[in-house]
DNA sequence: CAAAAAAGAGAGCACTGCTCTTGCCCCGGA
DNA sequence: TCCGGGGCAAGAGCAGTGCTCTCTTTTTTG
């Protein structure tokens, strides 16, 4: 049976790598990154330490696998979220991306920590992260780009030195977007970042408490920063 | 010499606190928080490793101390900056203290990352750092403060069930402020560490170019939203 | 069916934070 | 001025880390 026998080790090994993956996550979860360590995976899986590098070749490499899962999971929470109220106007719809940003860092603190915190020392994310990283910004830039469309963006400044640069970056994102709105939105989607990692790290203990409301209304205001009717 | 003989023993004590201190902050900044060890801080000051616990009885309390070193240093650099324009409008004192935290930010990316990125990992700061940290949003509940008392404030939104929590946040910061501009100053404040630390982290990478007017004008905008005239 | 490739095991290297014991030396009270 | 005690450094050692190298077993392939 060659051709079985070759899919059974193709098959165990992607169960290896997966299990291996499953395991990190546990412990990514549990512990946070920098506590993520090879051999305590391999302890529990039963492994050597040193047959886990027959599966990824460094530490990094296992960390850029899990990055590249936690932005597509963040990717996706946003995207169904989004899709449940695809039908509203497009400042629900902003709100309701931004709150499944947040609800998901809520569940998920030190996967966001790895992907939006600072990065592990050392570290470099490589290319292969941007198509994963993108999806919740080209979420965003999809719903300011419907209203455009549709019922319209309010005038925004721009000053004249900022100019150059707002061409150039909607030429890249959202060549049919005015400028102003471009450069708003890239704003905003770090501005939506700071509220998220302010209440994840700890910096709103005992300044906000009530956070669910304070956080829709931040988003909301948001939406007007961008624009949105 | 009973006095200068205690004063040569504390003054040495001093010195070499000060000395680990100064060679921790250099191999923070070179490598980052994760990277700093304690035998390497040792190994460059010609110690044994365990001596140093005589001076720090952990790794994490000689993080503590980087902390509080550099919040002050932050809000040092935000104090300066801000009474260099004391006595412009309240727009621009609030540019001028958001501009110096990037400043700040962007030569010292490591001390930045440590005090305002993800925590590290197992570390919780202490309440010894809270003063500290507080420096910078006492200048700009300050700039707001002055605007109120003076040109006053534009008039903010804030919706129905947001406004027990922001009554709350007020009374507790500042209670002679209306209590939309200080939620709205809470969500400026943490909305300004999230376009510095997109910048730092890298996530402006090919999407914002020209960075210097784009923060600027994004500062500004964080003015309008707390109703700065 | 034999050769080659893949996978796991185990030892080992250089490093980490931290503890414990030993001995020196300087400071302060008698 | 002497002498005891305490602050201080040194060194060994423990348990852990990422990673490499070699050896053996197992599976796949020509």
């Amino acid at each position: 049976m060659t051709s079985t026998a070759r899919g059974a080790r193709a098959r165990a090994r992607i169960e290896v790598t997966t299990a291996i993956k499953e395991e990190a996550r546990r412990q990514l979860a549990a512990e946070g990154a920098a506590r993520l360590s090879l051999r305590a995976v391999a302890r529990e899986l039963g492994l050597v330490s040193s047959a886990l590098y027959r599966y990824f070749p460094s530490r990094d490499d296992l960390l850029t696998a899990l990055i590249i899962d936690a932005y597509d999971s963040l990717g996706e929470a946003a995207e169904s979220a989004h899709a449940a109220v695809a039908q509203e106007g497009p400042r629900q719809r902003w709100v309701a991306v931004c709150a499944a940003v947040r609800r998901w860092a809520l569940a998920h603190p030190h996967e966001y920590a790895l992907i939006y915190g600072s990065p592990v020392p050392g570290y470099h994310a490589p290319q292969t992260t941007v198509p994963a990283a993108a999806r919740v910004g080209l979420l965003l830039i999809g719903i300011v780009r419907d209203a455009h469309r549709g019922p319209g963006l309010t005038d925004l400044p721009l000053p004249a030195d900022l100019r150059p640069e707002a061409e150039r970056l909607v030429a890249d994102l959202a060549p049919d977007l005015p400028p102003a709105a471009g450069a708003a939105l890239v704003a905003a989607w770090a501005q939506l970042y700071g509220l998220v990692g302010f209440e994840l790290f700890g910096q709103f203990h005992r300044v906000v408490e009530d956070r669910e409301p304070f956080f829709r209304h931040a988003a909301s205001r948001l939406a007007d920063q961008v624009g949105l009717p």
